[in-house]
DNA sequence: GGAACAGTCAAGTGGTGACTTAAGTTTTTT
DNA sequence: AAAAAACTTAAGTCACCACTTGACTGTTCC
């Protein structure tokens, strides 16, 4: 219920480098749409869509009071987005850590090929391995 | 050096469901081109160009080997989105915090961060340019 | 050698989203 | 009461980007 926010407005919302300075911004502090939009080279309308994006991905709260509208981060908005990072990391640590633990334990010099979910002869072939990438 | 990357690509990169599924599934383990694009109702070409996003902004890494391109995550790249993350959380609750602590007063002042500085403009005297010079 | 495989490259298309301007609403100031 | 401030809403434009197709390169298998 209280998740109606997902991943993907969030990561959307932040691709973006007004968003992000807007975001900046409202690190430091709550400020009015116009305070906020000040800095930018934009027309005010822009910049309340732009609000608009943040707020309904859920980064940005706002609350008007008579004709002032003021807006601040909303603490779980970039909370989310951290432990999307963070679960994703995690998962790839860890399976390092336990290829490690693979690898130190019982190898013997032999090359090693990655993980090979079905043996393949080795027909080695000692020519040119051209290796252009790009 | 290793920071040619920078966060705007990296979150444009990932603001696409492909590109995130695709992280998603190197998180578990290194795969080739055609395992990526296997669980993608779309055509490799398109599976490949998602890849080259990802290895442009340092979030994936790819070796050639053969005719088989190999894919794996690489760690830095979602570090530098995670500290991007942490970086502005971490802005925004201190800043909480030393509000907390003023509105509670329990601070002498002279333990006190200057945060008059922070404390927003309540009224722009100068109410210059409403309209942009553009 | 030739077919199948795994990927690469380039050009083209459609949709989305970041802007604009213009006109409207509500609140505050004078 | 009138004007100004602070948005708000709507409609339109334009660039970019996700995806396609098709032709091509290099590698492995029989």
């Amino acid at each position: 219920m209280l998740n109606r926010f997902d991943i993907d407005d969030t990561l959307r919302a932040l691709a973006e480098p007004t968003r992000r300075a807007i975001v900046d911004r409202l690190a430091r502090g709550p400020a009015s749409v116009s305070d906020l939009a000040a800095p930018f080279d934009m027309s005010l309308a822009a910049v309340v869509q732009h609000l608009q994006v943040l707020e309904e991905c859920g980064i940005v709260a706002s609350e008007k009071v008579g004709r002032v509208r003021t807006c601040r981060l909303e603490p779980g908005g970039l909370k989310r987005l951290g432990d999307w990072v963070a679960e994703r990391r995690l998962l790839a640590e860890r399976r390092l850590d336990r290829l490690g633990e693979l690898l130190a334990g019982a190898l013997p010099e032999e090359q090693r090929r990655p993980a090979a979910k079905d043996a393949r002869p080795k027909r080695k072939k000692t020519s040119t391995q051209s290796k252009k990438e790009k």
